[in-house]
DNA sequence: AACTTGCACAACCGCGCAAAT
DNA sequence: CATTTGCGCGGTTGTGCAAGT
């Protein structure tokens, strides 16, 4: 399966790139356009695997691509993106523009994971070293072994979380939530504010402010634990508008449904109360069917827990979870509730 | 000057997913 | 429905360079 040995052809060149293979590739791209990379280096004429050829053009050669030192700027936001997301470099490189997932990595691992590291923060929990809190109430999981991706489960889970986080986390909203995180720290920093009505959130770091706020939700038995993830997958949401000056958004939870399914009226709006609560079963309240739903500061602020967290499953599995505020739960309660003829397809 | 160490960067590699067959 | 293929992702390794000893 894959590409399993591509590397190793007999008489395909490996190593560094030299500026005629790099002509070469440019030249055809060009003609050509990206994809078909199997074929590629035949019809370019590269002795390189298809998959080297991907690479160089992704990471060095393709237009747009920003080279150079990190800003400060750059290397905050790579730091903020990763507390969220943890190891998600596509993801994360979604929000630096020019810059790419193996860029990032790269920057992570020989510089800024070491920097945390000095400054006395854990680089995986984003947490003071001296903190011995774990970072969810149902992390069960070691951070590390969860870090090198050691079971089948949790790197299955990755993929999945891949997949729902981009879609949770469209590009430029994380700069909303990132906002109200740095507010929250100024917060704990003797700003109070009124908006911060009763919650929990008053710490520093992910862990204050990363709560699973409704892990019935995910009590499920070994079967339910399946379909679940097969409906995670096929869950999405869209940010339809966002107003930074506002502070308000509109998020679509829903997919395309299947014609036949009465379940999911189209255009359907629902404007989400004030509420001061940030629970998730808020959401779970007034969202009984998928639709759109109105953010405005106050409660999208008070419910925009964003989370990375570990489920641990009645089977014994663990998956993680990308919560932002109660969205994520909301989304995945619709889905189990849904009938299997609305499941499977993505709105867009 | 020679050697070691650390850093930055580029590329390799294996795996899993989804579309195609 | 099973298998194959193409691709993207994330972890790891290799290499060159600069700073320190």
């Amino acid at each position: 399966m894959g590409t399993i040995g591509c590397y190793d052809v007999e008489g395909l060149r490996k190593g560094a790139w030299t500026a005629e293979e790099d002509k070469k590739l440019l030249v055809y791209i060009q003609e050509h356009g990206e994809g078909g990379w199997r074929s590629l280096p035949d019809k370019a004429g590269l002795k390189r695997c298809g998959k080297s050829c991907r690479l160089r053009w992704a990471n060095y050669l393709r237009p747009g691509v920003k080279r150079g030192k990190f800003s400060a700027e750059e290397e905050h936001k790579i730091i903020e993106l990763h507390a969220v997301l943890g190891n998600r470099w596509s993801i994360i490189s979604r929000h630096l523009p020019g810059r790419t997932d193996n860029e990032i990595k790269n920057i992570w691992n020989s510089r800024l994971k070491k920097r945390l590291a000095k400054m006395g923060i854990n680089p995986v929990t984003h947490m003071p070293n001296n903190t011995s809190k774990p970072r969810s109430k149902s992390n069960e999981l070691d951070l590390n072994q969860h870090q090198a991706g050691s079971s089948l489960s949790i790197s299955a889970s990755a993929q999945l979380l891949n997949k729902v986080a981009a879609k949770l986390v469209p590009s430029g909203f994380l700069d909303t939530l990132k906002s109200w995180q740095y507010g929250q720290e100024k917060l704990t920093e003797g700003d109070e504010s009124s908006t911060n009505t009763g919650n929990d959130n008053s710490g520093i770091g992910i862990d204050e402010r990363c709560r699973i706020e409704s892990p019935g939700t995910m009590n499920m038995s070994n079967s339910a634990s399946t379909q679940s993830h097969s409906k995670m997958a096929s869950m999405s949401s869209q940010i339809l508008s966002h107003d930074p000056s506002a502070n308000t958004c509109d998020i679509k939870v829903g997919n395309t449904c299947n014609p036949e399914c009465t379940m999911w009226p189209s255009g359907n709006t629902l404007e989400m109360p004030r509420v001061a609560s940030t629970s998730s079963w808020v959401l779970d309240e007034i969202v009984t069917k998928p639709g759109v739903f109105h953010c405005s500061e106050e409660n999208w602020q008070g419910t925009s827990s964003v989370s990375i967290e570990d489920y641990s499953c009645g089977d014994g599995s663990i998956y993680d979870i990308v919560g932002i505020g109660g969205a994520y739960d909301t989304v995945s309660n619709i889905y189990t509730q849904l009938p299997e003829e609305c499941n499977g397809t993505i709105i867009h």
